[in-house]
Order: structure tokens, then sequence, then C-alpha cells
DNA sequence: AGGCATAACCAAAGCGCTTTGGATAACATG
DNA sequence: CATGTTATCCAAAGCGCTTTGGTTATGCCT
């Protein structure tokens, strides 16, 4: 069923159609009652695509996932994100078109996305410390918001983070509170934008405490189970030992927490652990105490505030740039404690 | 650029340009150089929307993924499906629309789909024991594929499906081979149709052993790490307690593992679990040995498969109905060993 | 009564592409 | 030479919608 069809059906020109079901008002009241529960008797629903074309509008989002190319992962927080996001398209019918890309092939992404006009705007995930994608979409004049920030000129584009900085401070702080003195930092990859933030929080509070960072107990890699294991236990077997770890994902925290068994030790009674939780819908940090003490931040509400953020720009509400900076909470479970003598 | 000023531009006819990009043999081979030159040139692509209007065909695949309303959980194998499939829809220029719905809504979004035009096809995930949704699809006459299968008459749709029965009913053996007799199954949910087979391959080999299946060591949940903590804890603090398990999932696995600990236990030296493992990108079973013992097959290879297959149906190469039916391979890691007496 | 808003509707153009149904010129055929 | 053939190109219709620029009643005012 389409347009012309429905019009006759009704005895109606296809104008008047049209504007009954978009709520203009220029149309009669009993005529537009007749109209929508003629639309919906017979089943009609626009074309999108024929819509797109009239309007210039393709009532559409694009993601950009990267994959990573070195070790083809793909960011665990991502389905929450969307999930998150999604329900707002949803509610404002916008469809979600998603790419996962080598993050080598972005770039040509983002070009056939514009020149194809088949998106109104996209999110960019997972920004660099230095960004190229930032530029390229200002030059080509696809609406944009970034989950993070890239270094660069923060106040000149549209984003939604997380105070990462102040973050894993506030977490090292706690660790310092309990009396740890030797405290590791097991990290993301640094050349990610929130890692490198995530970092400088660490330090400034290891200098707040007047003590320089040590290269021995600070690592940085892909944020898998495997890592957080063999980061932990390298360091646990080392002269000069961690008594606590600031760890920046659940699953590296898993890990650690595994290394630390290992060697018959018991977190947050001869370690501590802390962590940042993106409190992920498969990987909860236990339903009733925490396991893990974390500095949390949902990344499922972050996902929602990128989109209302985007069709807020798109549907021109608010001139852009437009920025938002989440502060996360402390959560104090089971996996710290003060320092054994 | 759009495709009028392009021929302008070039002092052709649409038609012509339109051919020669499209590889049609009416057009003088010196001519298409031309064009396509031109056209990389200028940067000019097709506008999708009305690429899609002239042909009906929207070139885009659209997936439905089921959020558990009970549980607000995404499935955590769902970002390595869609970034198999994603590449095999970027290699054949097709979109991928994602929908991420409560599955009480999803009727609604696969007519809209339908309706709409969207999507050319869709992919189906997580199938329940009885699931609603094929015969729906079959009435909206859009092609699909689900991955996995439901109950229903098997070979009436397209599928790509794990041997789950087979498969963990070969787990269940290789632990009795190892002397364990009391093997619990920590299983998914069991509305869902992939953990209903597990199950009877499990009893498949518990009869086998001459044992008949015992409630009190088969548990089944959405499949956490807090759940396979929680049931591993409360089985092995049991009066009878088990000497192994066998786990539907890498997390609830973890889960399992932390339970061990708990209780002084030592995983694969004084309680044996095989898992079944999905590959999962960012929760790698061991990168030289394994971690734990599994069945294992990967999701991420089950969604190319599945975007092959239904583009293939699209395109009209293959009759539909299609049906794939994938062996896992058991790998042996650190997580099982003889019981001890 | 004439003039003028206003309400309610419609015909047709246009969005950017593909495709149908020619047109034209060059060339071969009988 | 008249007639097919073939190679190469083109004008225009059509996909299903929105939107521009009307038209036709109807009611109100002076």
């Amino acid at each position: 069923m389409n347009l012309k069809e429905l019009a006759n059906l009704l005895g109606l020109s296809q104008t008047t159609v049209s504007r009954a079901l978009n709520d203009y008002p220029e149309v009669n009241e009993a005529t537009r009652k007749r109209v929508v529960e003629a639309a919906r008797a017979n089943n009609y629903s626009p074309n999108n695509r024929a819509k797109g074309l009239a309007t210039g509008r393709s009532m559409a989002i694009g993601h950009v996932i990267p994959i990573s190319t070195q070790h083809e992962i793909v960011n665990p927080i991502f389905a929450d994100f969307i999930a998150g996001a999604g329900q707002v398209y949803s509610a404002n019918n916008h469809d979600m078109l998603l790419s996962m890309v080598p993050d080598l092939e972005e770039e040509a992404t983002y070009r056939n996305m514009a020149a194809r006009r088949s998106v109104d705007g996209v999110i960019v995930h997972g920004p660099r410390a230095h960004d190229p994608r930032i530029s390229l979409l200002d030059e080509l004049g696809l609406p944009f918001v970034v989950h993070g920030r890239a270094g660069q000129n923060e106040s000149d584009y549209n984003w939604v983070d997380v105070n990462n900085s102040r973050s894993f401070q506030r977490a090292t702080n706690f660790l310092f509170d309990l009396g740890h003195r030797r405290i590791a930092l097991v990290n993301g990859l640094e050349d990610m934008d929130f890692a490198r933030r995530r970092r400088e929080g660490y330090v400034e509070a290891l200098r707040d405490h007047g003590l320089a960072p040590d290269p021995a107990i600070m690592r940085s890699s892909e944020m898998t189970e495997e890592y957080g294991w063999k980061a932990a236990r390298s360091m646990l077997a080392s002269t000069n030992p961690p008594t606590a770890f600031v760890v920046s994902s659940m699953l590296t925290a898993i890990g650690v927490r595994r290394a630390i068994g290992d060697i018959g030790q018991r977190m947050g009674r001869d370690i501590s652990v802390i962590i940042h939780d993106d409190v992920l819908s498969y990987l909860r940090n236990g339903d009733d105490i925490p396991i893990f003490t974390a500095v949390r931040s949902s990344v499922h509400h972050a996902g929602r505030l990128c989109a209302e953020m985007l069709l807020d720009i798109i549907q021109g509400h608010t001139p852009p740039p437009r920025n938002l900076l989440l502060e996360s909470e402390l959560v104090v479970g089971g996996s710290t404690g003060p320092l054994r003598a």
C-alpha cells in the first residue's frame, strides 16, 4: 500500500493524505482522523527512501565502530552504548546505520556516508589522543558527536565524555587513604584519549602524595582479561610488588583477580583493586554489594546522551558546539581494604 | 555533485553516465573510462535513497537485537557476530541497519521494516524454543536468516546454527572420561533454543553413563558472571557437591571459577570446568594454552556465514530454504583434570 | 451586495536515480 | 542500392513521497 493507493481509496488527493499524516494544520480534523484510521487499517507506512528523497533527510544516524587492526578487537562497551543510543533513535523515528570497519578504513567510510547522504549525522567512537576524524567530519559538513574527546580544541566540536582524569585521581586517592603507597596502574591503550587522561589523573594523585610515577608498575594495553592477568602476575612477582591496583576495566580486573588468586592471595584483604566500571549489562559489578570498588559511569547512559545531543543538533534546536562532561561516582565494594602491615 | 551535474560536465546524458558507472555493456570502453575518472575526480557517489527508490532495493540488511526485558541485558556475543556480518556487507556494498528493541516490541519492529521497505532482508537473533518471528517474517515476505534455530519445522526456513546438543554431549563425555560422575550444568536461559539443545546433549551423555539428570545440579539463567558465581557457590556448598561443571559461556565460567577460589579450591586440580567458547574478541580463552577446556565455535564466523547466506538468497542465487549446521571443536585447556580420589 | 479573509482541498513539480524505448551513425549483407 | 545489424548514445517516464502554488467554498464585514 502506497500513498497514491491510500489517497484513491479515501477519495482524497495525495497532498491531503500526506499532510494529514504529517500533522499539518491545513486539514480538517475529521478528515485527518479518517485518514489516520485508514492508514492503520491498511497497514500503511511511508516508504523510507521516497520520504528521504523528497525531504533531503535520511532519518538515520551512522555509527562507525573502529575495529582495532592490531588486535581485531571490538570494544565490549559498544554494545551497551548502542543499546542506549538506539532507544533514543527509536523514540524519534530514526534508524541506526552501523559500520564496523578496520580503523584504517574509517576515513573512506565517513566520506562515503557523506557523499551518498545515507545518514543525517554520525557518532564518533573511540577517539584517539589526536584524532583526524574530527577535522574530516568538519570538512564533510556531517553533523557529529564524539563519545569521548580528542585532545585538540575541545570546545570546537560536540562531545559527551566522562571526567576520566578526575575519576582516576579519586580512585588513586582512595587507595592512598587506605594506607597504600605502592599503587599500580593497569590502563587501556594510551593512544586512546580516555586512557591518556586516566593516566594523568593517576599521576596527579601520586604527585599529590609526593610520589613519582614508576614505569615498573604502569601498564597499558588492550583491555582484555588475559592482559590483566599477565600484567598483574608480572608486577606481583617483581622485587617491589604493588599492594594495590587501579584498573581501567572490569574485564581486565577479572584477570588481575585471577593473578592474585594464583599466588594464594586474596583480593580485598591482601591486595586492593579499584576499577573503572562502565556498568555493562552482562558484566554487572555484583547486584547487592559491589564485587569491585569502582568509579562508575554508565556507558548505556552515555549512549542516550550522545544520541539526544546529536538529534538536537540535527534538528537545529541548539547551536553547536555542545559539550557534556560527566562525573563518575565512587562506590565501595569488596575489592579494597587497608594496607596490611 | 549529482548525476545530472556530472553528466552535464561530461557532455553526456544521465543515461549513459549511469550505465557507465553500473557496468552496462552498451557503452563505449573509452567513454566508460572517462566517466569513471570524472566520477572519482569530482568525488561523486550516487545518492543512496534515490538509487533505492529507482531500483526498489535498499541495499541494507536489518538486524533486530532483542533486549531481554526481564534483565535489560544485551547478549555480549552480538558485538562479534555483528562485526563478522558487517565485513560481508561492506564487501558487498550493503548497509547494516540495527535495531535494539525490548523483546516485546520485536513484532512491531519487523512489521515496520517491511512496510517502510527500509531493508532487503533481516537476520534473526536469539531464537526462542518456539519463536513466532519466523512465521511473522514469512507472512511479511521479508527474506531472513536465523542465527540459531527455533524448534518448529527446521527445514522450512534459513538458518545457521552450531550443533549445540552434540557439542554439550561431547563436553560432558569428556568429563566422564576423566572419571567424573557428579557433573553440574550451568546453562543459559532455557526458553532460548540453544540452551534447550545444550541441556539435551548434557542429559544424553548422562543417560549414556547410566545416570539420571539431577535438578539439584542443573541451573539455568541469563549468562552473567554473577550467576555463575552464585550457582557454583550454592552447588559446592550442598551435601553432595559436583566435582565438575559444564558451563554455557566463558563469562559465567569466570563466576564459577571465582566460587571455586572462594572455598580455597583450585580449578583444574580440585574441580573441573568445561565451557562453551564463542571466541569473543575481547574475551579470549588464553592466547597460548587455553585457560578453559572448551567446545568452541566462533560467533564472528557465524556472523559472516549468516550474512553471506542472506545476501545470496536476496540475490536469488540459491533457492531457500538453506541450512548450515556447524560442529564445534573440543580444545583442552587448564580447567579440567582427572577426578581426585 | 460586493469584497475579503480563511478553511480545506488539489494538481503538478521535484528530489536523484534507473530503465524503457527509441534515435543515429557506421558497417556489413545480398 | 536497399536493408539489416550493431554499437553507442539519448529523452523521458517512473520510483513514492513532500511541497509549492494554486482553486473553491464558506463566512464575515461594511
